[in-house]
DNA sequence: AAAAACTGCAACCGCCAGATA
DNA sequence: CTATCTGGCGGTTGCAGTTTT
């Protein structure tokens, strides 16, 4: 067992304890300077100080080594933290190793006062650096339940203009062992509803994507919907959360259908057709009736006709959550499967 | 303006493994 | 072989400064 400072001598001089002063400072660095580092335990004694031996060698190796960097991390340590901590784990010793001038300590509290919460907000589990599949914004969350609540009415149990042999119930129904989605016209106005694809983690969204298979029947085209992300797809970049660039990578309309495949900073390529238009890929934020909604994982994407299904293969792949809604001509819609 | 809450970070604590007596 | 010492590590605490109430 080691002996802690308090005990370890057999002088039963008071030990100082807390910050270290300019003047103790002083006499540690001029001993170090001329007697170099040796044993810990005999240091304050030969360098008058009175503090265990620990407790300066801490001081020495967190502040007043010489060849400490100081200041901010920079992005690219930053990273570098991120990377090896996925491998690592809390070994801040071994990813100090990698980052010359930053000691395990410096790490150590950077990761616990500022990338911990970082990769939170980002909806990234900083323990597993997976997205966290049951923590999806609480806004999502009550739009959801207000979704369950309401229940089937929001979509009529039958429409005259649906492809044929389509069901609706509840918004959806299963087809093919998959998961169809619909909107629908009420009243005439058209309900072109914002919804939010969750995969789980582990789908392999590139192999998914051949599998998106897009149905639709368009009897009007809609020309004015408000563009959430700014993005014009035709000729999109833009930037996720971490500033890598997203592109899309083909874009064509054909009699009013549109299709696009578009590939993120994790090389996810997401292929979307029957007037999907995606607004936002994963770890984006974008604002939705002025409040702030992030993409977990998958995308959120917006309808674009006026009456389509779309069906996605597998039901266990995927979660669909409402986005709520924006005034007038779009509605709450998709919930939970 | 004052109190409370929050934040960042330096330092401490307990445990462990290896070295030494 | 055992007891003790030492340095190293990760978790935690406490404090000073800052922000919010």
């Amino acid at each position: 067992m080691g002996r802690h400072c308090s005990s370890s001598s057999s002088v039963k001089q008071k030990l100082r304890k807390g910050l270290w002063s300019p003047e103790e400072d002083d006499k540690l660095l001029k001993y170090i300077s001329r007697f170099g580092v040796g044993c810990w335990s005999s240091v304050p004694k030969h360098a008058g100080l009175q503090r265990c031996g620990k407790s300066c060698r801490l001081r020495w190796i967190n502040y007043l080594r010489p060849d400490l960097k100081r200041g901010m991390f920079s992005q690219q340590e930053e990273n570098i933290i991120l990377d090896l901590h996925q491998v690592l784990g809390n070994r801040w010793a071994q990813i100090a190793a990698q980052l010359p001038g930053r000691t395990d300590n410096e790490i150590k509290n950077f990761w616990n006062s500022c990338l911990k919460k970082k990769l939170m907000k980002q909806g990234i589990d900083p323990n597993t650096h997976k997205p966290v599949t049951s923590n999806c914004n609480s806004y999502v969350k009550d739009k959801k339940i207000e979704f369950l609540e309401k229940g089937c009415d929001y979509f009529p149990s039958s429409s005259s203009s649906m492809p044929v042999g389509v069901e609706l119930e509840h918004g959806f129904h299963v087809k093919n062992g998959g998961l169809m989605l619909a909107s629908s016209i009420e009243n005439g106005s058209i309900r072109d509803p914002l919804f939010w694809v969750k995969f789980q983690s582990g789908t392999d969204l590139v192999s998914y994507n051949s599998n998106f298979v897009a149905q639709y029947h368009q009897t009007n085209y809609e020309t004015s919907l408000p563009n959430l992300a700014s993005l014009d797809h035709q000729n999109a970049e833009f930037s996720d959360v971490s500033g890598s660039k997203m592109t899309t990578n083909s874009f064509n309309v054909n009699e009013g259908r549109e299709s696009s495949s578009t590939t993120n900073s994790s090389n996810m390529t997401t292929s979307l057709s029957g007037g999907f238009q995606p607004m936002a890929f994963e770890g984006e934020m974008f604002q939705l009736n002025g409040v702030n909604v992030k993409s977990e994982q998958g995308c959120v994407g917006q309808w674009q006709h006026q009456m389509h299904d779309v069906q996605l293969d597998n039901a266990s792949d995927f979660n669909i959550y409402s986005m709520g809604s924006l005034p007038g001509t779009y509605t709450d819609v998709f919930h939970q499967i």
